[in-house]
DNA sequence: GATAGTTTGTAATCCGAGTACAAACTATCA
DNA sequence: TGATAGTTTGTACTCGGATTACAAACTATC
């Protein structure tokens, strides 16, 4: 894959919509030259094909997760606290981009596949997450949790999947009930009162 | 789709494997007429297309899972009882069908645009366990959840995105220990201390 | 043993991804 | 100015694979 010039790098977003809607493989090459303006050769002179057109649009997105909880993991406050932003940043990024999300969840088994997509979800948020769980645990202000790992892989599951829930229901501003919504299911959980 | 005998649906069930691996479109007709047994020709007689084999797949995990949770869910006990036996039987079907789940997972945004799967797994799925929820918090069992369905969209997302991922790492017995996991996570969150 | 439905092999069609290539265009530098 | 390298794009081509067509063989049933 050649270096994408900015020009490029920002029409090649509109194709995002094509792979919301219809995945990868529903989508033309031709498709996605109509709804980019990028004529079907100079996507080739760039991309070597269609699958890293996907993957160029998924980068996108994770260097957006990764910035978003990066950001929140390093900003003061205890775990708990820390965690409630990071859920926000992370929804935040599935507001930012919406069609692009979907894409990814659309794709999920392809992306999971893909070089790269792999492990940079995983040091973008699993790792971290993971992290941020067994200091919660140290400090005192999370209880012990026998899988930390397992526990940040449902934490992701339950953002995502709520994220594109709403986003699939296409009211604009919904996706910010859900920072309450995921926070206190992940902190508060749903019991009344703390079984003894 | 003709009505498919018994024996060819326990055949075409060979075809998760390959839809688990590489997905629909990764997988060639030829090669589910191999994995399966069932030369090509015959598969067109049953089905329309290879999507139509996927889907009936899909649809004998639906059965499951819809299964699953109507029992776990019309058992005896209190919400949060109840709610524990329905993520641990959920987890179950994915134990029983390790290559259809993910191949469902795979090919999720598929899934989600074909017909009746979608209403499916929303009937199967998210709707009674938004009704347990409520249900938990008239009798006083679960806290005043602001949003009902979101919570059982997160709880599906928790379960199914940590099964999948327990899954590709391929340990067989490790999906027992999920249970504990989502349950704690669910009903318990991640706080030490109630939050006053 | 006639009829309807099933099973399967083979050949044909058709679509679309990716490739090849050449002409036109642009920037840079001597 | 003109040579050179890189970029952009149109057009035509190849090739794989999904789907279709079809006919022969087979099976059950009445």
């Amino acid at each position: 894959m050649r270096p994408v010039p900015p020009k490029m790098a920002e029409k090649v977003m509109a194709a995002a919509d094509l792979f919301a809607e219809r995945g990868l493989d529903g989508t033309k090459t031709e498709d996605i030259a109509a709804a980019t303006g990028i004529p079907k050769a100079t996507l080739y002179y760039y991309f070597e094909g269609k699958e890293q057109v996907l993957s160029f649009i998924f980068g996108v997105v994770l260097d957006a997760v990764e910035g978003a909880v990066r950001g929140a993991l390093a900003s003061p406050g205890n775990a708990p606290e820390r965690m409630q932003r990071m859920i926000k940043a992370h929804l935040q990024v599935f507001a930012d981009y919406p069609r692009a999300s979907q894409a990814l969840h659309f794709d999920l088994g392809r992306a999971a596949r893909l070089p790269d997509v792999a492990d940079r979800s995983s040091s973008a948020f699993i790792e971290p997450v993971t992290e941020l769980i067994r200091e919660g645990m140290r400090d005192g202000s999370f209880r012990q949790v026998a899988q930390p790992r397992l526990a940040a892989v449902a934490v992701l599951g339950a953002i995502s999947t709520t994220a594109i829930h709403v986003i699939a229901l296409e009211v604009d501003d919904a996706l910010d009930e859900l920072v309450d919504v995921v926070s206190d299911l992940v902190l508060d959980g749903m019991l009344a009162e703390v079984r003894q």
